[in-house]
RNA sequence: GCCGGGGUGGCGGAACUGGCAGACGCAGAGGACUUAAAAUCCUCCGGAGCAAUCCUUGUGGGUUCGAGUCCCUCCCCCGGCACCA
């Protein structure tokens, strides 16, 4: 009897084998093509969830795969590890946010060390560290010089949860992305990064081998529209502006207008409002302010507006239209303002009907002219109604309504972003500082680059009170103008992690690299990733904000590449009772006692066998031990002594079987692992085992012969089982390490069936199943498929009327 | 409402460009081994029927010699977007 399969003593000794010979090590001096295979560094939660093996698992053995294919593989980890709920926790617990993060992060390195994956634990990088921070704050000031980095006042999401500011990509449905609060609006002086300067670049996703879901997503979110700006003439007796300028899509309707309407925040709303009005306007504007996100952008609630007691003229047609505002017309868009068209706009109708104002249909459709509008007409038709552009189509008096704007100076074609920029600022204090000054006599100065980092103060309070922690640090916030040499404060807020996130790929080239943020030798050589795999939930934050990092390096010349992920894949998520896992609803599925009972191989193999990767799936542990019997079916197949038929024998009656399965299985499982559909490979990799195990009980190949198999078996398997195989490699006495051995390759030839099963139909439906030649023709096969009993019982005393045949597959007799 | 993805046995899922539906695994049933159990091994396993055979990929229709796969209608689930003028 050989021992048993021993998967937690097996583990344990070859990942101290493997960390000490450092197997993994990337080998910069080879002169192998480079491959980066990057997952999504983890956020330092405190725990491993079965949620992040199969985001690291999965990764790790196609990471693998290429490097038995010969590449010299980069394969990294490292901790996301700024945030607010370190702070959070730190303030429930009462320990420092450090000292939480950092202890986090050991139980997650040793909880990832157990998954067996090839990270190279020298180029860790964990990105509260001041080593790394150091270079978030310097690629800040970068882009500060490159004037992509600005400081404004506006109106900003406000969480009141985590009490700080949201980026626009943080907002979910109205609600803070982390904490699912509703959020507020704040006017707020803030640090933004000018990520619209590349709005028509990052919709465009030209090269890149990345899902269409996510590719649509960053479009949409970057809302690209053309249209034009018109100005509507105004006339007031000390107001200075002369003309409000709206932003339109649908200029060619631009004579249907009956009205317009401000948003609340528009700044002519005060200087416009009658005093009749004044009352009702700055009630209206009051509660606007006070509404949350979701309810202002419910799309249930009913419109409402108010009318100010101003009027604009439309100086198309000269018409005199009153002035409404309403918190439907966002401030932030556009030009704040917009034209109504309630015969043309379903929001403008059901305005106009609740404050009957005017309908004015200006394009009509061919059989609905001159009828009154019951709801807005959205089709395409031809204008009337609209002076000299009278009977034209609509499509064509877009063009030719603008330029006649044009012409005239009242207005110009131009192209509308739903996209904003990145507000960066953070009111927390764990977080890496924005590195500026304030000085009385110079301004806001930046901070010199060989002051950096700006340390994050240790001693800070940091309890949240919507105003940064390092507010209230004297010895942070008080400091000397590097320009003047004057007494100045510092700023104290805190950048937004994704700022972190945004180019810690870049350091993992180089992680230890003291000059710069990265080597450029080094960045050259292993840049861009070639396949970045993590969640989807990331389409319009971290993948986002990486794209236009890289794309703002690659302006300043700091890189020569302008996407940093080649191909991008997304994991699907694995659910607990169909329902997310977190910590709150207490559904979280820890990996460990599964590992520490059926072994990291069998954990592994597990979660691509359950689907496809990137459909996730609802965790059941029901099906775990089928993979843990197969294991040890391979090992009893391996291990226990093969009496097959005597060496040398030139009558192996189970050979060209033998290597026609193995060649097969080689082919499946590459093709497979490119595919990244593990769990066809892993099929394949079951079935081949199955036949080995047949081979084995009838005895019908050589020693030799049987060992060659296994052995083919175990190199496929080792990405997917890498302590399993390297131990039953090291029990057959072969050489260490399986992980260096090369990737088995498969030849056609072989592969090739020499027998095929041809299907026999008659009308469509299956009679006979025969085993032919696999060259046989087309002759053959028809007069095979005809001459069949089963198939003669079908044909009787009917006329054939068509035999088709697909070659080498299906021969279908059509009778009537 | 709009845009994606999906709906296949008791369950997870397979099926390349239209050609054997249900690979592989789980669960279940029966058997072998055992004093017994576990483990392991063997057999069966979509439904109806004694059988030949018939039915079966969310629904209804269509194209085709042939449809899980293509086209149209409707229903359900998941993800995203949602007053962007």
């Amino acid at each position: 009897m050989i021992e048993k399969y021993n998967p937690v003593e097996i583990e344990a000794r070859w990942q101290k084998r493997w960390a000490d010979d450092k197997l993994y090590k990337v080998n910069e001096a080879s002169t192998a093509p480079k491959w980066y295979a990057l997952t999504m560094l983890p956020y330092t939660s405190g725990d491993l969830h079965i949620g992040h093996w199969y985001a690291m698992g999965p990764s790790d053995v196609y990471a693998r795969f290429k490097r038995m294919q010969g590449y010299n593989v980069l394969h990294p980890m490292g901790f996301d590890a700024f945030g607010f709920p370190a702070e959070n926790a730190a303030i429930k617990r009462g320990i420092h946010p450090r000292v939480w993060t950092m202890s986090n992060i050991d139980n997650m390195r040793r909880q990832l060390k157990s998954i067996g994956a090839i990270y190279d634990w020298d180029r860790e990088v964990i990105t509260c560290l001041p080593e790394y921070y150091k270079w978030t704050q310097w690629f800040f000031l970068k882009l500060w010089e490159a004037g992509l980095a600005y400081r404004s006042k506006a109106p900003v999401n406000w969480c009141p949860t985590c009490k700080a500011v949201l980026a626009n990509e943080q907002v979910v449905n109205g609600e803070c992305w982390r904490c699912e609060t509703p959020v507020t609006r704040r006017d707020l002086e803030q640090w933004f990064f000018k990520i619209t300067k590349y709005a028509d670049e990052l919709m465009r996703h030209d090269g890149l081998d990345w899902p269409e879901r996510i590719k649509t997503m960053q479009a949409n979110w970057v809302g690209r529209s053309e249209g034009t700006e018109i100005s509507f003439a105004l006339d007031y007796p000390g107001v200075e502006e002369k003309e409000i300028k709206v932003f339109t899509t649908r200029p060619d309707t631009v004579f249907g207008v009956t009205f317009m309407v401000l948003a609340p925040e528009h700044p002519l709303v005060a200087k416009l409002t009658s005093t009749a009005c004044k009352a009702a306007v700055e009630a209206y504007v009051e509660k606007a302010r006070h509404h949350t996100e979701i309810e202002r952008l419910s799309t249930e609630r009913e419109k409402d507006g108010v009318f100010t007691g101003a009027y604009a003229v439309n100086r198309l047609d000269g018409e005199k239209i009153p002035i409404w505002i309403a918190d439907y017309v966002l401030a932030s868009y556009g030009t704040g303002a917009v034209m109504a068209v309630p015969g043309h706009d379903e929001r403008d109708f059901a305005f106009a009907k609740k404050y009957g104002l005017p309908v004015k249909e200006v394009v009509a459709s061919h059989n609905s002219a001159g009828c009154e509008l019951k709801e807005a007409f959205l089709g395409p038709g031809v204008l009337v109604n609209s002076s000299s552009f009278d009977g034209m189509d609509n499509t064509m008096a877009k063009a030719a309504i603008s330029e006649y704007i044009e012409k005239r100076d009242w207005g110009k074609r131009t192209v509308s972003y739903k996209l904003r920029d990145w507000l960066i600022s953070r009111q927390r204090y764990w977080g890496a500082p924005i590195p500026a000054i304030y000085c009385p006599t110079c301004g806001i100065v930046p901070v010199p680059e060989a002051d950096l980092p700006v340390l994050l103060p240790e001693d800070a309070e940091f309890k949240p009170t919507g105003e940064s922690p390092l507010k209230y640090n004297e010895g942070f916030v008080n400091t000397i103008c590097p320009k003047c040499g004057g007494p100045a404060k510092r700023e104290t807020d805190t950048m937004d992690t994704f700022m972190c996130s945004s180019w810690y790929y870049l350091r993992y080239t180089s992680p230890h690299f003291a000059a710069g943020a990265f080597d450029p030798e080094l960045l050259k050589k292993w840049m861009p990733v070639d396949i970045y795999t993590g969640g989807a939930e990331h389409a319009v934050m971290h993948l986002f904000y990486s794209r236009f990092f890289i794309k703002a390096l690659r302006d300043m010349g700091l890189v020569t590449f302008g996407e940093p992920f080649t191909r991008l894949f997304n994991q699907g998520t694995i659910t607990a009772d169909h329902q997310k896992m977190s910590k709150s609803k207490g559904n979280v599925v820890n990996p460990d006692k599964y590992v520490g009972d059926l072994g990291a191989d069998t954990v592994r193999s597990y979660l691509m066998f359950i689907g496809p990767w990137e459909q996730g799936g609802d965790w059941d542990d029901s099906g775990i031990y089928g993979l843990s019997r197969w294991l040890n079916r391979i090992w009893g197949l391996a291990l226990e002594p093969y009496e097959g038929i005597g060496c040398g024998g030139n009558d192996e009656p189970g050979l060209e079987d033998l290597l026609r399965v193995t060649h097969q299985t080689i082919r499946r499982v590459s093709e497979d692992m490119d595919r990244l559909r593990f769990n066809t490979m892993i099929s394949a990799l079951m079935e081949f085992s199955n036949y080995i195990a047949k081979v084995r009980e009838a005895g019908s190949v050589t020693t030799d012969n049987y060992r060659s198999a296994v052995r083919t078996l175990l190199r496929l398997l080792a990405p997917t089982a890498p302590h399993f195989t390297e131990e039953v490699w090291s029990r057959l006495g072969y050489e260490y390490s399986i992980h260096n051995q090369k990737w088995p390759e498969w030849s056609e030839k072989l592969a090739e069936n020499r027998e095929i099963p041809l299907i026999v139909q008659v009308n469509g439906k299956v009679r006979e199943k025969l085993t032919v030649s696999a060259d046989i023709t087309e002759a053959e096969a028809k007069r095979l498929a005809q001459e069949s009993p089963k198939v003669k019982a079908h044909t009787e005393g009917k006329a054939v009327v068509q035999v088709i045949y697909v070659p080498f597959k299906l021969v279908n007799i059509v009778v009537r």
